[in-house]
RNA sequence: GCCGCGGUGGUGGAAUCGGUAGACACGAAGGACUUAAAAUCCUUUGGCCCGAAACGGCUGUGUGGGUUCAAGUCCCACCCGCGGUACCA
């Protein structure tokens, strides 16, 4: 009986389809378990073998919760706006709706050939006017809502509008249009005048964390600081419950941090500074309230609004001649350039604590979107004012006992306060408690807590993207009705912007509302991803994002698996969108992802032929990877990138090189062994010459000829031994290398245990098999509780080695076996439970295996009557004693002790002592 | 610079509570089968040393210290690699 791969998975997964057994109901008497995987983007390129990682992990533990009796919602769609399709389409002119979804279509085949246990019927795509509706939707919640700080929590808008209309007499003496400005100020969805992160050659602005080091993520191209309006999320109000809510939730501790790092809470103080000849003090904020005795300058950002009122007439020119430097370069310049640069405003502040007068200046080492935009500067103990008080000969003065200042600051919180006055003697840490306290009392300024984490910028000036549902009547924005909504993306004339710099969406006819004009802007990438969890839940519904009796049964997500790249977007974002539902009383679980793992990447294992470049070197001649370094070879070899494709356990396919590509024709190798002919004499059959291939781990891409298409694993192994090679490579968490060399292994386990199941019979089992199968059913469920799929699948083949060896043929063991291998390889479980049902009739007659019990292992059959003790001396393990498992401590040692091995180590030694591990080890100390 | 993660044979990795380091798999070497090769099966496989043999010795988890009867595992210092992040006051 062969293993039939290709015939076992066809045929199951049409069983499978027929039946629709992987349909999921709303309505069960089953506890609800929602298991999701991040909904990929569907790129041109397809998936390579690194995307189903994920996937197959939950989908064993969707399986697994099945198996356990759970009702198992596990989806999958696709994030399908985005800006590939859309670059694309200015390129060929290709409707990005039409290779969107070709893209789908070809994941969707791809996707179901490695049999994961989705519901298809909930497939959710973004740029679906049925799923976009509900973006829309909660757009326009945001809009009428603001955030109301007292209750710490989301308002209708409405609610302020109503305060105002009682207790503000001038509310009523505003113009519709005053009364929306205002209001503009407070709605979590917002329009604002803002510096943004502009890309020219994407035609867009990007959110920050879309662009990294001064260029786009999406392209790597250049993005510049620019004000426009935009339309902005109020994320920053959330600021302390995404901080809070980190600590309520199971995601690994490196992805909190790295939230927590980009939320960036800093507890200080906001102090107000005079200026000299003014009436109006200004604020800075500061985290080192301690050092104030230290400030020796002031600086200001070059787009604070205190610069207006402080440059002097004899300074304004050289202001003037700064600002424009400073304005006209790229944010990935003043990256690159960190040279000090700075100038002079002309005025002087008061020093609030030394009365002394102190320079303002003006450097865009400050950023005007922290803090207040201006800070006070102590050079002594910061580095980067310290930069600068050395470029500009400014005073500085150490203000902690035993600070050397003279090369470099002191920036460590610790140590004794001096030139301080009253906080003179005082550590740092109790230095601050005070100083906070003293501004407090004299009104000095008052303690402020400030986040980094800045408001969303949520326009996009492109075309294939969400649309706002918002129209313009005398400037301001106003929503359409919700019962009007989708609102279409509309067709266009071209892709690109219009000719006059307009969005793409400008190129649209009759792009209005009941006359009045669109929003052109169209909603960027983490819109679409923010909330669709909960459409998985009820995707058919047309009257809400979700039933709310539907959200009670599923709650959140119990277990979501993705890549860490979107720590500092979708997975903020998406918190941040889920909370502000939550406010409104839509949903009833304020985090949307209660665990969440993270996979490693699959890298891709790059080979290498290298051509021979020395003098006089024939055209296309490759040295074997092993000679490369030999003297006549060393420093005269060029390595290139081949096919991996045409390279097994990476020995050269050297017929399949010369086909690969016309310039390799002719090549010729200098072998493994050394010789250059073949010299065989089975002529027309294989040569038993060798060329080896180098090998690198780099990324996945095809400019190095090392993507592995899962498509093709699945046709010459099967998707079972794909699944279970790719958990089989390592920890899921851990980044590894896609390397082929491995999966023969796994494949000739499956061909192995297949085998087993050719003649299943009734026949008792023997304690030894009853054994062998507790121990496995114990092994893998946890395994499968603690997401270590790794160590599962050299559990199965020992497992199998073991059963193979005492010939079992056993239902009551195999059937067993097929459950516990289900979730890994649903395919050939299948055929394998099969193979069980026919025979007998003590195993409930159910009709997948999918749909069985999974099984207890129970530890009377673990159980050996008798116990190993490895017995050391100074803990060198010298031989192993063998005794009843029931035997006591004392008299385990007596039996060490009198055992003739021990007499022959204590070579007539007394032992100092003898510790005896009871059901581990022995150890004896001389 | 800061934060996080990691470092174990030729390779991927295992060791779940401080208790026999190297499971399992790949690769390699040798053998069986074959005209030959592939496939399959068997044996060996961390390093060094002794030996006819071994259930022989030494050494060994990035480096150096420490705690312990016992350390890959805990503590301290350092080195290296990977990932994230930054004029955030």
């Amino acid at each position: 009986m062969d293993y039939n791969f290709q015939e076992i998975e066809k045929h199951w997964q049409e069983a499978w389809a027929k039946a629709n057994a992987y349909k999921v109901s709303n309505e069960s008497e089953k506890k609800p378990y929602y298991v999701l995987d991040m909904f990929p983007y569907p790129s041109g390129a397809g998936l390579h073998v690194g995307h189903p990682l994920g996937y197959i992990a939950s989908d064993i533990y969707s399986r697994y919760k099945r198996l356990q009796g759970f009702n198992v919602l596990h989806p999958m769609g696709f994030d399908s706006y985005g800006l590939p399709a859309e670059q694309y389409a200015i390129q060929t002119g290709q409707h990005p709706e039409i290779t969107t979804e070709e893209n789908i279509a070809r994941y969707i085949s791809q996707l179901k050939k490695i049999g994961f246990c989705y519901d298809w019927d909930r497939q959710v795509k973004t740029c679906d006017p049925d799923f976009y509706k509900w973006t829309q939707w909660a757009f326009i919640q945001m809009f009428n809502s603001y955030y109301d700080t007292q209750l710490d929590k989301a308002q209708p808008i409405s609610k302020l509008i109503a305060e105002w209309e009682a207790n503000d007499p001038t509310w009523k003496t505003l113009s519709e249009k005053e009364q929306q400005e205002r209001l503009m100020n407070y709605r979590i969805a917002y329009l604002a005048d803002t510096k943004v992160n502009w890309c020219p050659q994407l035609g867009t602005v990007l959110a920050n964390d879309e662009v990294s080091e001064g260029l786009s993520v999406r392209g790597g191209y250049p993005v510049e600081q620019r004000v426009m309006r935009q339309w902005c999320l109020r994320i920053s109000a959330y600021a302390g419950r995404l901080l809070e809510g980190l600590d309520r939730i199971d995601w690994t501790e490196s992805l909190k941090e790295t939230q927590r790092n980009w939320i960036g809470r800093s507890e200080g103080a906001e102090m107000r500074f005079a200026i000299k000849g003014q009436d109006e003090p200004f604020t800075i904020f500061t985290t080192r309230a301690d050092t104030v005795f230290g400030v020796t300058f002031m600086v200001l950002a070059p787009e604070s609004e205190y610069v207006a009122r402080v440059v002097t007439e004899d300074q304004r020119k050289a202001v003037d001649e700064y600002l424009d430097v400073v304005k006209h370069r790229t944010e990935r310049e003043r990256i690159a350039d960190r040279k000090v640069s700075g100038v002079f405003t002309g005025s002087y502040a008061i020093n609030p604590l030394t009365n002394t007068e102190i320079p303002i200046y003006i450097s865009d080492y400050v950023l005007s979107g922290y803090g207040t935009g201006a800070i006070m500067a102590v050079p002594a103990h910061d580095s980067r004012d310290y930069a600068f008080a050395k470029h500009f000969n400014l005073p500085i003065i150490p203000l902690i006992e035993g600070a050397d200042v003279s090369e470099q600051s002191f920036d460590a919180k610790e140590g004794k306060m001096i030139n301080s006055g009253f906080l003179n003697g005082l550590e740092v840490k109790d230095a601050i408690k005070k100083m906070k306290e003293y501004i407090t009392e004299t009104g000095l300024g008052r303690v402020k807590v400030n986040y980094r984490l800045r408001d969303a910028i949520f326009s996009r000036q492109r075309y294939w993207g969400e649309p706002f549902p918002i129209y313009y009547k005398d400037g301001m924005p106003y929503t359409i009705p919700e019962s009007e909504l989708p609102l279409r993306l509309p067709e266009v004339s071209q892709f690109k912007p219009t000719e006059d710099g307009r969005p793409p969406l400008g190129n649209a006819k009759d792009w209005t509302y009941q006359g009045y004009p669109l929003e052109l802007c169209t909603m960027p990438g983490f819109a679409g991803s923010s909330a669709y969890y909960l459409r998985y839940m009820d995707n058919h519904n047309d009257k809400a994002l979700v039933d709310k009796q539907v959200n009670a049964y599923w709650g959140n997500v119990n277990l979501y698996i993705g890549g860490t790249e979107h720590a500092t977007g979708h997975l903020i974002y998406s918190r941040f969108w889920n909370k502000f539902l939550y406010d409104l009383g839509y949903i009833c679980k304020d985090e949307p992802f209660q665990k969440l793992i993270n996979q490693g990447m699959i890298q891709g294992r790059s080979n290498f032929v290298y051509r021979y470049i020395g003098e006089g070197a024939p055209a296309n001649q490759f040295i074997s990877f092993n000679l490369i370094d030999n003297p006549e070879y060393k420093g005269k070899v060029q390595p290139i990138h081949v096919n991996i494709n045409l390279v097994h356990n990476d020995i050269l396919d050297v017929d399949a090189f010369r086909a690969w590509m016309p310039e390799y024709r002719n090549a010729t190798f200098i072998y493994a062994d050394g010789t250059t002919d073949v010299d065989n004499p089975y002529i027309g059959m294989a040569s038993p010459k060798q060329y080896i291939c180098g090998w690198a781990v780099e990324k996945m891409s095809k400019s190095m000829f090392n993507v592995v298409n899962p498509d093709d694993v699945v046709e010459k192994y099967g998707a079972d031994t794909l699944r279970l090679y790719e958990m089989f490579l390592g920890p899921l968490e851990v980044s590894k290398p896609w390397d082929t060399n491995g999966i023969d292994g796994v494949h000739r386990f499956l061909r192995k245990l297949w085998g087993m199941y050719e003649n299943v019979t009734d026949a008792e089992p023997t304690a030894e098999e009853l054994r062998s199968l507790h121990k496995l059913i114990k092994k893998i469920t946890w395994d499968i509780e603690n997401f270590s799929f790794n160590t599962s699948i050299p559990a199965f083949m020992i497992a199998q080695t073991e059963l193979a060896a005492l010939h079992c043929d056993k239902k009551a063991i195999l059937a067993p076996i097929a459950i516990l291998l289900a979730p890994y390889a649903p395919h050939i479980a299948e055929a394998m439970w099969e193979r069980c049902k026919e025979i007998g009739n003590r195993i409930e007659e159910i009709g997948f295996v999918i749909d069985a019990e999974w099984p207890r292992w129970e530890e009377k059959y673990l159980e050996e009557s008798t116990q190993k003790y490895p017995v050391q001396f100074n803990g060198k393990v010298r031989f192993t004693i063998e005794v009843s498992k029931t035997m006591s401590k004392e008299d385990v040692e007596k039996v060490v002790m009198n055992d003739e091995q021990t007499a022959k180590f204590l070579n007539g030694q007394a032992p100092k002592k003898v510790i005896v591990v009871p059901g581990r080890i022995v150890n004896i100390v001389l």
